[in-house]
RNA sequence: GUGUCUGUGGUGGAGUGGUUGAACACGCCUGGCUGUGAACCAGGAGAACACCGGUUCAAACCCGGUCAGACACCCCA
């Protein structure tokens, strides 16, 4: 290919098969969200950088956020993530919105990264939140949902799970241990738990000034599946998703944690269980954003799914096996140029019954015409030739059967539907 | 921003200095089949081997630079 011009770095080209692929996810994420009563909603895809400046954290607004000057000098920044922006939209309506708000929203985001496996400049994002009730049940609420979403699209819990923790629970324990001084550095440490070597965790560990009686009980604590028992607020958790059912997808792991600077209270990501792959989803409780926006207080719970990670999971498992990129039911062949508008009358009629129909533009060979056929997925193939027309029928292929029969023309859609 | 690796027809992918007129597979085109999709048979088109420079009698192959991509770190969906 000469003179290619190529596309940003990062960004996305979604061919019609690739097209597939996000519709299907997003058919899930839409079904799993109504079913728990969720609305769909959206913000703009533009923002200040304002916006993102108070709550965000640090890296990601300075770093990764695609930022540039309108016109007329502003700082606009495409948008990085969502929270901030429903934040802001439900603080300007508070009062008006029925609570609780339950919303979801699928949409794309940018980040300047480096883009390598499951990471890309350009994502879509599949958003749920829950807003306006403060109780580990709504916490179970979100987690459930998402199983809900795995469940649809196949996943069991042999293949994902959701884990979770409590940033209150993990302050507590910290500050037993004497760790409150740097909480944000050893909530990074704990989030590299097995990201890295055991040594250089150590040295790490040590580097931030932990003491040797610390570390002890800090590893102590990050290898204590049980921990979360010493939280009401987990077991109220625990005991909520189990009622929900899904309680086979539910994890606890003491090292998820979280970098977002605004979660306050249960934690939660998924992942494959073979982890092969980044996190799949990421949420938890944020209490203090909305007012943190200018509006009351508003306790929240939500979590956001990109659709990179998503996909490579459905993928290897196999669950996204069978998307056509062609709608196409039928095709309709052309046999010669003078059959032309016969060609076209049948494939209107078969539309007019409900049925997605392509003709073919030119009366070349036929088995060209029945490799298109075959090549767009089409299930069945419709030939009407100088011996059909003289006796009012037409040859109906089912490409799937490889078999063909004679249909009475008045009959056709009705065969095809009942085929 | 840091590091490692890679860059060959539409796609995948051999080949690591001289019979390479750049293999092979898939895809594409033509015919076998002048009314029929897998397969099969016979042909065919399609590549300045990322770019620039250097070493050499000789470079896709070695060296340097540039650009691009992948992966990992960072961060995170």
């Amino acid at each position: 290919m000469k003179n290619k011009v190529p596309t940003v770095k990062g960004t996305r080209e979604f061919y019609p098969e690739q097209m597939a692929l996000r519709n299907w996810l997003y058919a899930n994420m839409r079904s799993s969200a109504q079913t728990f009563g969720y609305q769909e909603w959206d913000g703009p895809f533009l923002e200040t950088l304002d916006l993102y400046a108070a709550k965000s954290g640090e890296e990601l607004v300075k770093e990764q956020a695609f930022v540039f000057n309108d016109r007329g000098g502003d700082q606009i920044t495409l948008r990085p993530e969502l929270t901030p922006s429903l934040a802001r939209m439900v603080a300007a309506r508070q009062g008006l919105l029925p609570r609780p708000i339950r919303w979801w929203s699928f949409g794309p985001f940018w980040r300047y990264e480096r883009p390598q496996k499951g990471r890309s400049r350009e994502f879509f994002q599949w958003n749920v939140d829950l807003l306006g009730v403060d109780s580990p049940a709504a916490d179970a609420e979100l987690a459930a949902v998402s199983a809900t979403f795995f469940a649809n699209v196949g996943l069991g819990p042999d293949e994902v799970r959701i884990q979770f923790n409590n940033r209150r629970l993990m302050d507590a324990e910290l500050a037993a241990l004497g760790l409150t001084e740097r909480k944000r550095e050893v909530f990074r440490l704990i989030d590299r738990r097995d990201k890295m070597p055991a040594e250089a965790w150590d040295t790490y560990a040590t580097d931030l000034g932990v003491t040797t009686d610390q570390l002890v009980g800090l590893k102590a604590l990050l290898a204590d599946t049980e921990l979360w028992r010493k939280s009401e607020e987990c077991q109220a958790f625990v005991s909520a998703a189990t009622a929900l059912g899904i309680a086979p997808y539910l994890e606890y792991d003491p090292t998820v944690i979280r970098g977002l600077d605004y979660y306050t209270g249960t934690v939660f990501e998924a992942r494959d269980r073979e982890g092969e792959f980044r996190a799949i989803l990421g949420g938890g409780r944020y209490d203090n954003l909305v007012g943190d926006v200018g509006g009351d207080r508003l306790p929240g719970v939500g979590f956001a799914m990109g659709d990179v990670v998503i996909g490579l999971v459905a993928q290897k498992y196999g669950k996204a096996a069978g998307l056509r990129a062609s709608p196409t039911q039928v095709l309709v062949t052309v046999f010669k140029p003078d059959l032309l508008d016969e060609t076209l009358k049948l494939a209107a009629e078969l539309r007019a019954a409900g049925l997605k129909t392509e003709w073919y533009p030119e009366a070349i060979k036929l088995d060209k015409q029945l490799k298109y056929a075959d090549a767009v997925g089409a299930r069945f193939a419709v030939i009407v030739g100088p011996d059909e027309l003289a006796n009012g029928v037409v040859m109906l292929k089912d490409l799937g059967t490889r078999t063909q029969r004679a249909v009475p023309r008045a009959e056709l859609a009705a065969a095809i539907a009942n085929a």
